[in-house]
DNA sequence: TCCGAGATTCACT
DNA sequence: GTGAATCTCGGAG
């Protein structure tokens, strides 16, 4: 199957069939020294207004602007400090819907995501088994902030055959305080790249 | 294996 | 000033 970038159609469904169909894809950077590639097996859906966990659920800032494009650029933010979080924006302009990218599975390019890792990392499992973690390894920061995913040098492409539903689960998403009732997390069963404990779901 | 706390910057109240 | 869509290490059980 012929390797090819999604185009702009696909993100600009609503969030939650985003997120849904991302499991299973794969995020792909190309650096001057190496392609790096990971397969998604986890995200997370917040849909702006109307969520409250969403960083849009409060209107329009300076921070979240980028997150009221239109869908398949890149919302790169900043938190606690010392971490970064990648999403991919949803939907039409004016609609800040985004799917956070919680987990991939590192498949090429291994070496040079370990080497952005700043701690030594031993298992393949831990190397982007966490949002903070794999935009790390992809080296994903401030200046990643509103990439457009169908031009420049990061991008999601399909590899193999759609994942099938009973593939996949759901749960209430993770290390937030409000809308805790809301399943929007996605991830691929039995996955020992999805974050927290090896294998817990 | 589980839980608690530190690290450390920024946006928003 | 406060708390955040997190990660990691260290100590207790």
């Amino acid at each position: 199957m012929p390797h090819r970038r999604l185009p702009r159609s696909f993100y600009l469904q609503p969030a939650l069939d985003v997120a849904r169909q991302l499991l299973g894809l794969y995020l792909v950077r190309k650096t001057g020294r190496a392609v790096l590639a990971g397969r998604i097996v986890e995200v997370e859906a917040y849909l702006g207004p109307d969520d409250p966990a969403s960083h849009a659920y409060r209107g329009r800032t300076p921070r979240n602007e980028v997150m009221f494009m239109k869908g398949g650029h890149l919302y790169v933010y900043f938190t606690y400090g010392m971490h970064f979080c990648g999403n991919v924006v949803t939907g039409p302009a004016g609609t800040p819907h985004a799917v956070l990218l919680r987990a991939l599975e590192p498949v090429d390019g291994l070496t040079v995501l370990a080497e952005n890792r700043t701690l030594p990392v031993m298992k393949l499992e831990a190397l982007c088994s966490g949002p903070a973690k794999l935009c790390q390894a992809f080296g994903i920061a401030r200046k990643e902030n509103g990439t457009d995913l169908c031009r420049g040098e990061i991008w999601i492409e399909r590899r193999d055959a759609p994942l099938v539903d009973d593939m996949i689960a759901r749960s209430p998403r993770v290390g937030i305080s409000k809308a805790r009732e809301q399943q929007w997390r996605f991830f691929v069963k039995g996955s020992r790249f999805v974050s927290g404990k090896t294998g817990r779901q």
